[in-house]
DNA sequence: AAATAATGCAACCGCAATACG
DNA sequence: CCGTATTGCGGTTGCATTATT
C-alpha cells in the first residue's frame, strides 16, 4: 500500500479528469473526505435512496457510486481481510451449487461482499486454470452431474417460509418457542432472513424445513444427518420432529405449509403434505392431494391445485400464474414426494438423535456416504441425497 | 536495479428488476 | 397502467502493489 500521501495526489488527478464540467459527478477512488461525508448522510437519512446524496450533501457522486461504496467498504459489520479457511470452503461449495452468483453467496457469508467473493473466486479460477486444474475438485464436480440441475435450482434457492396450521398463520419462530425455546435461535430466527430450505426425511416422510445459514451449524450442511453439523441446531432438530412419532408437537399429525417467498413472489403456494401414511395408504398415492384426500384432509382455500395453477394471494408486483422454474421445481418435488414408506437409513435411530460416524466427525469436511445397508435408500428420489453428499470445498 | 508480469482490489458499466409517481 | 427513477447484480476494467525475471 502506498502511503496516504501519495494515493491522494494520485486520487486528485484522477479526479480533475473526472469532474470536468459543472454538473459532471466524480468518478474514481473515494476519498477518505467523501467516505465522511457519505457516512454522515447514511447516519442521518439512513440506506436508501441514493440519488438523493449528491442533492443533499454536495458529495459529487452518483448514486450508484455511493450505493456501491457504501455497501462494500462503509456499511458497519464488514469483515475486512483475507477468507478464513472455512468461508474458503464455504464459497467453494456455495459456487458448485450456484455458480457465478455472488450476491447469493455473500447472503450465506456475514460481513463479506460480492464483490469481494467474486474477485476471491476468479483469481482461484485464474490459479486453477493455470495450474492445469478444473474448476472444482472431483467431489464438487459429482454434485452436478449427480442431481438433477431443477432440484439443485431449488435446493439452493433460500425460502423464508410462514407455516400455518389449519388456516391459522404459524411461524416457525413461534414453533420453535413454543417446542424448544432457545434465546439463541430466537435471536437468530427473528432477525436475519431466515432462510429456509426444504428437505425430506426419509423415515417420516414428511416436508420438512431447516435453516439454510443457521449459525448453529456449519456452512451449508445444517442437516440432521449431517456429519460435519454438529451440533444440530434447534430449528433443524424441531424440523425433524415435525414426523408424527413426536407427540410433544403439536404439529405433529400433518403440517400445512404456506409458502410466501420473497423470492419468487409470483404465487403464494400453500402446500399440504402428510407424515407416515398408515400401512394400508403407503404405496398406493401418486401424489399428496390424493393422499390429502384418503385421509380426509381439507386443502387449505388457496391449496394450489393443477387447475389453479397454483395461484394464490397476489402480492404486490406479482404476475399471476406465472410460475418460474423454481415454482416448478417446489411442485415437481412435492409431486415426485416419496409416499412409499423408505427403509430407515441405520444412521438414523428415529428419535431425532443421529448416528455419527466417529471417524467422520474427527475428520472435519469429509463427506458422508451412504453404507452398504443404506444402499437401498433411495437417495436420489427426493433431493436431501444432494446435501447428504455435500462435500466440503477443495480448496488449495 | 530495472523491467515486466502477475495479482489484488475497487470501481465502473450495462442490463434487468423493482419501486414510484 | 405506464413511464421514469432507483436499486441490485454480474461482468469487466484499470490502477497499485507485489513477485519474478
Amino acid at each position: 500500500m502506498a502511503p496516504d500521501g501519495l494515493k491522494d495526489s494520485w486520487r486528485s488527478v484522477r479526479s480533475i479528469g473526472a469532474v470536468s464540467g459543472r454538473h459532471m459527478l466524480k468518478k474514481g477512488p473515494w476519498t477518505a473526505a467523501e467516505d465522511a461525508i457519505l457516512k454522515e448522510y447514511v447516519k442521518k437519512h439512513g440506506e436508501g435512496n441514493w440519488n438523493a446524496v449528491q442533492r443533499n450533501s454536495g458529495l459529487m457522486r452518483c448514486g450508484k457510486s455511493c450505493r456501491l461504496r457504501w455497501a462494500n467498504h462503509l456499511r458497519p459489520n464488514l469483515k475486512k481481510g483475507a477468507f478464513s479457511s472455512e468461508e474458503e470452503r464455504i464459497i467453494g461449495e456455495l459456487h458448485a451449487m450456484l455458480g457465478n452468483k455472488w450476491a447469493r453467496m455473500a447472503a450465506q457469508l456475514p460481513g463479506r461482499t460480492d464483490n469481494e467473493i467474486k474477485n476471491y473466486w476468479n483469481t482461484r479460477l485464474k490459479r486453477r486454470q493455470r495450474a492445469g486444474l478444473s474448476t472444482y475438485h472431483q467431489e464438487q464436480q459429482q454434485i452436478n452431474s449427480n442431481s438433477s440441475t431443477s432440484l439443485q435450482a431449488l435446493l439452493s434457492s433460500s425460502h423464508p417460509i410462514n407455516v400455518s396450521y389449519n388456516n391459522t398463520p404459524l411461524s416457525l419462530f413461534d414453533m420453535l418457542k413454543s417446542s424448544n425455546p432457545q434465546p439463541s435461535s430466537s435471536s437468530y430466527l427473528s432477525n436475519i432472513n431466515n432462510h429456509l430450505k426444504f428437505f425430506c426425511d426419509n423415515r417420516d416422510l414428511s416436508l420438512s424445513l431447516v435453516a439454510s445459514n443457521s449459525p448453529f451449524s456449519s456452512s451449508l450442511t445444517p442437516l440432521p444427518f449431517s456429519n460435519n453439523s454438529l451440533p444440530m441446531s434447534s430449528l433443524e432438530y424441531n424440523a425433524l420432529n415435525f414426523g408424527p412419532n413426536n407427540s410433544s408437537n403439536q404439529i405433529s399429525t400433518s403440517i400445512v405449509t404456506s409458502i410466501q417467498d420473497v423470492e419468487f413472489p409470483s404465487i403464494q403456494q400453500s402446500v399440504q403434505t402428510e407424515t407416515t401414511p398408515s400401512s394400508s395408504e403407503r404405496g398406493d398415492n401418486s401424489d399428496l392431494l390424493g393422499l390429502m384426500d384418503k385421509l380426509g384432509e381439507k386443502p387449505v382455500s388457496n391449496f394450489p391445485t393443477h387447475e389453479n395453477n397454483y395461484q394464490g394471494t397476489k402480492k404486490k408486483g406479482c404476475v399471476e400464474g406465472v410460475m418460474n422454474p423454481v415454482d416448478d421445481d417446489i411442485f415437481s418435488l412435492l409431486d415426485n414426494f416419496p409416499l412409499a414408506v423408505q427403509p430407515v437409513p441405520d444412521w438414523y435411530q428415529g428419535n431425532g438423535n443421529i448416528l455419527f460416524d466417529a471417524d467422520a466427525d474427527a475428520n472435519v469436511g469429509t463427506e458422508y456416504r451412504p453404507t452398504e445397508s443404506t444402499a437401498n435408500v433411495d437417495w436420489n428420489i427426493n433431493g436431501s441425497c444432494c446435501w447428504y453428499t455435500m462435500p466440503s470445498a477443495m480448496l488449495d
